[in-house]
DNA sequence: ATGAAAGCGCTAACAC
DNA sequence: GTGTTAGCGCTTTCAT
């Protein structure tokens, strides 16, 4: 693996400039069949392959737009895989969040002529994550919470950039385009169903701290509950540090060890949670839903693999990640006003098992 | 958006060179405090964020690993979606392939300190994927039958390539690093299971044309059949031209038609073809497995999803991209000598419904 | 610990 | 249609 040939080198070879050489690439009709199809030759006897960063330096752009999550591996829904019955290994199963955006992001991209780079957020330093994507794309979108606020600030200033998931978290921000589901919306259906449909009355709320979601959910669900005649405290009955399945266990023993009334459904701000509850609830053989109803938010496969299966509120991730790219594009093409765009996709309630609608109405 | 600032600003407004500038980012403890702070600062004033076009250029190497994958984007999974119950549009819990390497190669790339940047194939010209992806990366993984050989032989002598899923095709590939599942393992013990286990012994296979994989599957399912006796001839009974949901359930309807006896089972070389045929069958009335058994290949989670469950093998795709990514590394590093790696990660026979297996056996 | 200068491999005017 | 010539923004010796 000597040094990689250049343009230089396939121009001596084809006994041509390195420019010509270079119009071959990028615009290979502005060149006489014969001499192109000569330099094409030679650059595959060479082994020539255009340098990415050459080009990116000389031209401006990359060609690549990117994407920056957080490091949201759950450790318990790793470990689901060895619980799983049999060879049943899948926690394959569990499609996250930032995959559904990454395919969506990556079809989008495709369509105009992008590929994708992502990279999740591990350390900081000097160097961040954000740094290291941003000074490699044209453009790239953020889930929220995943970099802190002043690096976007500064960056945005560069490049289009756009937030996901988070709402607009302060002031500061307020410049950034930014794509959201409609947290607040969905919960408060899904919240009014519980109350309505089933008349379940005692609730209890769980999430997370500090996670603007999370608030925009809670806000649904107060509001239904205020609607409902339902008393409502202006805080989640419990707050957890980070939403994985194993808080969700704990909070369920929690709350059904919380001296009082039990309460007649459990409100997660995620699945996972929701999920981790389920497990709990059945090593106490508390009955779901006919003891205690529960439900969750995201729409995660796994929502629809547990037993019984989770009524959720679906967010449209994969629909997100293409409206990110969209915008981008739209950004970078200069064909979208100085105003920073802000959209809210809708989101649907998914009636399962977990809050006492119809068994087995799932089918693949 | 104006001129992105440059080490030459940072350097002017700190009061330092652009060498200076430049260790700051590269390597903070070499420089005095007082200055990187400096630095530091006006750069965060400037907004200036390290071009890593131009960082490449200069160092090249790019801290960033690539993978090619095919567009795999099956039409009749996402028209999956319309057919769900309800408001289950979840195409999205079919995980594909791709998904999981990506994953993979996502996490591991990043516990070395590396991006990664995807892209699927699409059109050609001179300019073709393999080619985009590779002048931005250090190094990258190429889904099998991707892109074309030529180009990855080309490719290969200046960067280190990884072969992923598809078998070393021809000779003038041998010096490229591969990574592959046990093919012909797994498809040899599920068709075992199927004849010993159920005392099936009209058996059909269906598979695509041309495809390596779906060689060394059929080459153990013809070893399964001459093991115990059971007539084989030396070609899948059927080949179909895309393995899609679509030609799954043509392939069913063409075999439950052909003149002769039904045969008990239909082996499917993947599992959107198995699904496919699962529609047929149950539109034609025919009973899965008591009428005819069914199986796949792969372990997506939609086959987990579908009634009744594939039986099917499981692939490793997760692991298979993260030792992509270690081998990439390891070749990256030096640590790795001239020779060839040539690995082949073990499968998981998955019995479920379709074969006849216990029901209800699958529990998240 | 910091600076000066020479590229890295390509694109983009601008000539011819 | 093709060649010339500047850079693009950084890293990297080599000095100091």
């Amino acid at each position: 693996m000597s040094t990689a040939p250049t343009v230089y080198d396939v121009a001596e070879r084809s006994g041509v400039s390195i420019a010509t050489v270079s119009r071959v690439y990028r615009n290979p009709d502005s060149v006489r069949a014969q001499t192109r199809e000569r330099v094409l030759a030679s650059a595959r006897e060479l082994g020539y392959v255009p340098s990415g960063n050459a080009r990116g330096l000389a031209s401006r752009s990359t060609g690549v737009l990117g994407l920056c999550f957080p490091d949201y591996s759950d450790p318990d829904a790793e470990s689901e895989a060895e619980t799983g019955a049999g060879d049943e290994a899948d926690d394959d199963a569990a499609m996250l969040y930032s995959d559904q955006i990454i395919r969506g992001m990556e079809r989008a991209a495709r369509r105009h002529g992008y590929a994708l780079l992502i990279a999740a957020s591990l350390k900081g330093g000097p160097e961040s994550l954000v740094a290291k994507v941003a000074g490699r794309v044209d453009g790239f979108a953020v889930l929220a919470r995943t970099v802190p606020t002043e690096d976007l600030d500064v960056i945005s200033r560069r490049q289009p950039v756009v937030m996901l998931a988070g709402p607009r978290e302060s002031d500061d921000l307020d410049h950034l385009d930014h794509i959201e589901a409609a947290n607040t919306d969905g919960q408060r259906e899904l919240t009014r169903h519980l109350i309505e449909d089933h008349g379940l009355r005692r609730l209890a709320y769980i999430g997370a701290q500090e996670s603007p979601d999370v608030d925009a959910r809670f806000r649904g669900y107060a509001e239904a509950c205020r609607a409902a005649g339902v008393p409502v405290s202006g805080e989640p009955d419990l707050r957890v540090a980070i939403m994985t399945q194993a808080e969700g266990a704990r909070a369920a023993d929690t709350l059904l060890d919380r001296p009082g009334e039990r309460p007649e459904a459990l409100l997660f701000a995620n699945d996972q949670m929701a999920v981790g509850a389920l497990h709990t609830l059945e090593r106490r053989g508390v009955r779901v839903p006919e003891d205690i109803a529960v439900t969750g938010f995201d729409g995660i496969a796994l929502s629809r693999l547990v037993r019984p299966a989770l009524t959720t509120v679906r967010q449209p991730m994969r629909r997100m990640g293409e409206e990110a790219v969209e915008l981008l594009v739209r950004r970078l093409t200069g064909q979208q006003d100085k105003q920073p765009v802000s959209m809210m996709l809708p989101v649907t309630v998914a009636r399962r098992e977990s809050c006492g609608c119809a068994r087995g109405a799932s089918r693949a």
